[in-house]
DNA sequence: CACAAACCGATCCTTTCGGATAGCTCTTAC
DNA sequence: GTAAGAGCTATCCGAAAGGATCGGTTTGTG
């Protein structure tokens, strides 16, 4: 039931960074409970979380990936040029494998879910601070099955975009200054690296990945 | 600062009913900071927020939406059998219209999200004790925006879904036993309906609507 | 260097879409 | 009772979609 005996002796500082008040205050009451674990300052938007990041130097950074004014994406690859190397925690609850994928390759060293126990996230920030990368088994093998999934590129994701609004195969290449064949080369693969047999049902799954611009959640 | 002058002589009971920990701890901490409101329960998901709604018969009952074994939906729709007519408020960080309305119809009487501020939630409970209905500005906005627009019927619905799975008109002909006239009808009824130009674009905005299922958010 | 992958372009051919238009039941609301 | 809307069926027809297959450049990695 009692914590581990890594490093005990110094209290981890941590600024939590998130837009939802009721988060905030959850995370606060709950990480208050561990005597090693002391919140030093919480931010309301991606903005607030540099600025604060930089006074305060935390030992570990608990960051929600939608934020205003910046997003949690935006954060972590900012943050990343500093040094020492910040220690960031991604805790949201998109458990879109899109959104988990983007966050660890920019730097973060931990993704939580909201849905997280107390417990979890404690000894995720412990193993963290510690220097270790922590992700939850459930979250662990979202991960592999994504890793497993090809990823689309930068021009397959311009075209899908397009399709999103309607845009025929013409149209799209209009937008995108080329040939309507070349648009069609690339709605083919992306067909088969969604793994979908026509552009509705591309568009289907595309949207429940997060490829979209999904705007509120 | 101060809160109203509502029939404060008796505190307010309230159930809480949300799978995250973090979130039952974060309203928890709020609303202990005012003391005519008192939380005497705590469900983790729908199925125990219905036995101790009859255990404890709360005053209001703060619902998440997204909830395992039971969703919030279900949730409200069974307990408005009760008598007294329970006092509900949904509680969820989607800010899709089709939630709101559902939950709206379904006899929720206040809508929040989970990024509203403290004061917003105590004000909410409050009015909803008091028997009014609350919403947000921003909110009530967005359910204007949502009435104005026309809904899918049944039939339509169907008809969508199987679009989400590529299938063709001739295919979803044979699956619902009708038509494939018919069910070109259908797709251009809806496409009126959802002001899409194709069904791709369908898809996009049905998917965003909330009106297929998305399954995890 | 060689190999893979992104990106670009093309042809042929069949199937499917989707617009315009029309008529038919059945149920619900005014 | 009649008007409205859901649900069903139908025909015509041009415009897209999308499968199969091919070949080109450029860039980056082993």
């Amino acid at each position: 039931m009692s914590s581990s005996a890594l490093s005990s002796q110094k209290e981890i500082r941590i600024l939590i960074a998130d837009d939802h008040p009721v988060v905030r205050e959850g995370l606060v009451t709950i990480l208050a409970l561990q005597k090693d674990l002391k919140v030093v300052g919480q931010a309301r938007d991606g903005e607030e979380a540099c600025l604060l990041y930089d006074q305060l130097s935390p030992d570990v950074l608990i960051l929600d990936l939608r934020m205003p004014k910046k997003d949690g994406q935006q954060v972590v690859s900012e943050l990343m040029s500093r040094e020492p190397r910040p220690r960031i925690i991604v805790l949201t609850n998109s458990a879109k494998a899109e959104d988990l994928r983007r966050s660890l390759t920019a730097g973060a060293k931990g993704y939580l879910l909201k849905g997280a126990e107390p417990r979890q996230v404690w000894e995720t920030i412990r193993e963290v601070f510690a220097g270790k990368s922590s992700l939850p088994h459930d979250i662990a093998a979202q991960l592999a099955e994504s890793m497993a999934q090809p990823q689309l590129s930068q021009r397959e994701l311009q075209v899908l975009r397009q399709m999103a609004f309607g845009k025929s195969n013409k149209e799209i290449a209009q937008i995108l200054y080329i040939s309507e064949h070349t648009v069609k080369n690339h709605v083919k693969v992306i067909f088969k690296k969604l793994n979908a047999i026509g552009r509705t049902e591309a568009m289907a799954i595309a949207t429940q990945r997060g490829l979209i611009d999904s705007g509120a959640c």
